[in-house]
Order: C-alpha cells, then structure tokens, then sequence
DNA sequence: TATAAGCTATACCCTAACGTTAAGGTCAAG
DNA sequence: CTTGACCTTAACGTTAGGGTATAGCTTATA
C-alpha cells in the first residue's frame, strides 16, 4: 500500500511516516514511478511507534523498542527496563508541572483582575 | 554594568541574555569597545523572564508581560488573562501526562521482566 | 613590557519531531 | 485535455537557547 493508506491507517501524517523511515525505523520498497510501497509489517510498524509515540516515547526510545519488538529471543526485562526509566521520567515531569501550575494559580488568586494597574502577579516576577 | 553580571545577577547565562536581546525583549547600550551595557533596569527585566520563564511563560508570553510590565495604565484583568490560560494549559498537559503515566505504570506492572520474550508491553503496542 | 588569563564580540551549527511551503511528477476521471 | 487527488524531494521554520570557533579587549602577573 501507498504511504497515503498507510497514514491513514495508522493515524498519523505522511511526513511523519517519511521522516521515521528517514529514520531507518520503517522500510518502504519503491514501486515503477517512485511512490513509496509499505507491506503490512511495515503499517504495523507504523502503528507501533504511534502508539508508543503516544505513550510517551522519544523516537530514540522507539526504535529501540522496535528492535525488541523484532528480536524474538528479547527479553521481557529489557522492554520493562524502558518503560520503568520513562515511568519515572513522567512522574518527575508531572511533579514539575503540578509545583509550577499551583504556583500560578496562588497568583491568578491573588490578582484582583480589573481595570487598574495594581498586579501580584506583575509584582511577583518583578521582585 | 557588562553582560556577565547581568548573567550572574539574574542567573541566567550570558548567550540568553542576547537571545532576549536579539528577540527586543531587552535593550543595551553599547560601550566604546562594542561591550554590551546593560542598565538596572534591563538587569530587572532579564529577572522578570528569568522568573516567568520558570514559571513555564514561553518567550512569546515573556513577550507579552514585559509589555504589561512596562506600561503603567496596564489593567490588572490582562496580566490575569494571560496566567489564567498559561494556568490551563499547564493543567490540561498534566492531566494528560498523569494518563500516559498511569497506563505505562500498568503496563509495567503486567510484565514479568524476565529472560523469556513474552511481554504485554510490546503486545500492548502492537496490539 | 610581554604574556597569559579572563571577558566580550559575532557567527554558525545543533537539538526533537515533525510542519510547512515550494515546485513538480503521476494517475484516473470527466 | 484538464482538473484534482495523490505522490516526490528539498529545504526552511519551529523553541529556547547550548556549544564551538575565532578574534578583539582588558586586566593581572612575571
């Protein structure tokens, strides 16, 4: 199939589809005039890496995974050892953001928010 | 005062001080020997984005609170609008995080991680 | 006084993951 | 024959600076 089908099967933009075999995470053969031809192997691919796209994963993480994902002798502990480093990265990131959003939101609280010139939250980042 | 103070006041470094020069969000004077010169106030200002950039304001909305900042007939209601949808934002992307995370946690947690290949993480992803 | 250390300048390349033109080739339908 | 949908490559834009190179200026030390 075309990268068109592909795309749309998979949920996501031709570019990105050309860009991940840029990447060498997908393979695509070439049809007579050129266009780009994907087996189903490579549209689950193309799912794949959208789904862990989604879930969090860098495209470096992702091709990583896939070579697991093709490695029928991995080991679950090595798919695992991925997702606990990027578990942990969400939760650090989640906290940061949280500290960040409260902190913003003491100062929206704070801000009378009329017509005058008198602002905390112009205050607080002048301080 | 020269750009390295500056940098060392606000405690931001020295190449983002041009960078928000060279964006117009703060202005120097130039020396005879070409050496930036940099007011107290522009020290003030470079804090103020230090302190909103910290807060998680892009430059753009930097942009647009120095402006605030600077005139005296702001309305307070302005600043407010601009934390109030920064404020959203940063909610809205740690909902969405808080979701990645708990998935990838249950993952995780379905997967034996051990020697054998089976693994509900790359059947998840390639499901 | 000469030289080295330290600060400053401009300028170009790099990051992540594509988005977005630009300019053009291919193919089926009307 | 033309229109429109789909495909191609190439290359710049995005965010917020970091890193590096090269060179000029200043200051402290030998």
């Amino acid at each position: 199939m075309k990268i068109g089908e592909v795309a749309l099967k998979a949920g996501v933009t031709n570019r990105a589809i050309r860009h991940y075999e840029e990447l060498n995470l997908i393979k695509s053969r070439r049809l007579s005039n050129n266009y780009r031809e994907y087996s189903k192997e490579a549209l689950d691919k193309v799912k794949f890496i959208s789904r862990a796209r989604k879930l969090g994963f860098s495209i470096d993480e992702c091709s990583s995974l896939i070579s697991l994902f093709d490695n029928q002798r991995r080991k679950s502990v090595e798919v695992r050892n991925i997702a606990i480093i990027k578990n942990d990265e969400l939760k650090r990131q989640i906290q940061e953001l949280k500290d960040l959003q409260k902190s913003l939101e003491w100062l929206i609280k704070k801000c009378p928010g009329n017509d005058k010139p008198n602002c905390p939250i112009i205050d607080e980042l002048a301080s």
